[in-house]
DNA sequence: TTGAAAGCGTTACCAA
DNA sequence: TTGGTAACGCTTTCAA
């Protein structure tokens, strides 16, 4: 029914090893051979079984690409970026390789099933992205399947997490603390003195290193952090905009507001709205992240030195090819946050 | 070095082909038996191995989901909605099936090689999300290519493109005319007259059809549609940027806009607010599509009764099940194009 | 309900 | 430079 190598090399009158070679291109094959077989392959309409291919070979041509949110364009960025690097040279379409997008809902069952899925493929690599849940337990247990991974001779890549001690994976880290704490000095010169901080989901290494880049601000600022003003929840816009509502509550007299990434800025932007609050005359809007759409929403404050994309590409790169990692296996690259934000002086000051 | 089934076997004392029986669970064991497996699979903390399973099986758990852009939160909310249908019954975290999600960049070409490489991995199913490239070449080419990987038993599923004749797949589409016959007759009845339309990329299917739907409502208004107050452009944020400039320099006496999707629409509005114009009290602005971030740039018009997320849901249903799909193989569901604007009465009307 | 064994289509080693 | 041929690890008849 299908066709195969040996129908192939039944064609070009060569044995199915010399179509294997061609195939691949990795051994030596006489120009007139290579023609004839892939002339074979053009009239026969032959397509590679990977399966089989990756049996044999003992590897896979997939790159799993773990990711919180997918609807979320800050890991579409992502995504997109570690694709356009991992195809093969000459980056030809589509390459060889294929990324497997993985959706783990920042969930940690989800987070070790994918790992597990792209095991049994026996993945190229993994790059996993965004924040870490910090939750002892489970980074026992992803501990040990990158071990296993990478044993199996997978790549690791984490971009935007902690490197894992004990693997030979390498890590693309953002300064999360220094990128807020900027952001609140920032507010502060300004002559802010009531931030409310709207913060992501508990137990996750964005959500901390943020928070504790804002604390270290206020501290050096003088004033402790009023924790009635940091609402935590998840990194959507729902949150955003149920957590400015509260602090609108808490505290009406506060003049800008902190959100822990553009897409939680943006709810916090329609509470502010509905409120009947003007941006950013009323309260100042802070947000992380670079998308696109956090432009108009939220006026550029701070440059970056490393675009998200430009980071992501690094790790694609990095997931391909050891080389470009850093030395020693388990290493951090740092990059920039992206700090955006619209500014004003508060109200009366 | 890496276990295998045998070595389950032999630790649970059974055969290899028990050993698949339990753990593809398709077949009859004795539960005590299967308990036993179970442990011996614990234990070795044994992965099956994905590829040796599909070379046996001739099939993958592989499916495969191509988008223009995965950068485009349109493009991430389909791939989402799609990945969490396509997981395994009991919707357990992951589940068992794998989303391959492909970006193309609209390019035929990458259409025509992800197909392929998703053929190659013999993958269980494949849904195409966003409009076509209408180029009879390519059409041909893509319409091969589906009828060979549907003969090879993966389902194809069509989201948001129109119908391909003489296959075994099925399409789900949108009312693209309909759709922006309502804006512009929305946006008419306002009273506006001097509208500008920044289109999508030419050739393209949902191009087409939203600006037909656009001159449809013009020509039932009377006039004919000023060919000047359209501009083509990619379905991205810069273009809707530079093409806005390009409308407002021909007529600087436009009232509205309609942008041909939500992601052009932001970069409409960026260059209106830059031209120093407020919306939508001097210029009113619309846009397709149903993207979280465009209920801050553009208020809603329009409500819709098949979103978004829901539609690829429902891709992503079909795609597994058969049953789902419409009576006969190429039908056609209609879903209902989101349209969502920004909308005031014109300047001095 | 379980086992034996024949593939599945490549790859890669060993010869030639 | 090319061919022969064992693996690779699983699924799936066919029997028992």
């Amino acid at each position: 029914m299908t066709v195969t190598l040996a129908d192939v090399a039944a064609r070009a009158q060569v044995s199915p090893a010399t179509v294997s070679r061609v195939l691949n291109g990795n051994y030596p094959v006489a120009a007139a051979t290579r023609e004839r077989v892939l002339k074979a392959v053009d009239e026969l309409d032959y397509v590679l079984n990977g399966p089989a291919s990756s049996l044999a070979a003992a590897t896979s041509d997939l790159v799993g690409v773990l990711v919180n949110d997918i609807a979320d364009p800050f890991f579409g960025i992502m995504a997109s970026a570690v694709q356009a690097e991992i195809v093969g040279p000459g980056g030809r379409a589509g390459g060889e390789r294929l990324a497997v997008v993985c959706n783990t809902g920042g969930l940690p069952e989800r987070e070790l099933t994918y790992l597990t899925l792209l095991q049994r493929q026996r993945a190229a690599a993994v790059v996993l992205t965004g924040g870490a849940v910090e939750n002892e337990e489970h980074i026992a247990a992803v501990a040990a399947k990158l071990r296993r991974l990478t044993e199996a001779g997978t790549r690791v890549v984490l971009c935007g997490r902690p490197p894992v001690p004990d693997t030979d994976t390498v890590a693309l880290t953002f300064d999360n603390r220094g990128g807020a704490r900027q952001l609140t000095e920032h507010l502060l010169s300004l002559g802010h003195r009531r931030i409310g901080y709207v913060a992501g989901p508990e137990e996750r290494t964005t959500t901390r290193h943020r928070l504790e880049g804002h604390r270290e601000a206020l501290a050096g600022a003088g004033g402790p952090t009023p924790d009635d003003l940091v609402v935590h929840g998840p990194y959507d816009r729902a949150s955003g905009y149920t957590a400015t509502r509260e602090l609108l509550g808490r505290a009406p007299d506060l003049t800008a507001l902190v959100a822990a990434n553009d897409t939680v800025a943006l709810g916090a932007c329609a509470a502010l709205r509905e409120a009947g609050l003007r941006i950013p005359e009323d309260v100042s809007v802070a947000g992380f992240d670079d998308l696109p759409f956090s432009v108009d929403a939220v006026p550029a404050l701070t440059t970056v030195r490393l675009p998200l994309s430009e980071a992501a590409a690094r790790a694609g790169r990095i997931a391909m090819d050891r080389e470009a990692a850093p030395e020693g296996g388990v290493d951090e690259v740092r990059g920039e946050l992206m700090v955006r934000g619209s500014t004003g002086v508060p109200r009366e000051a």
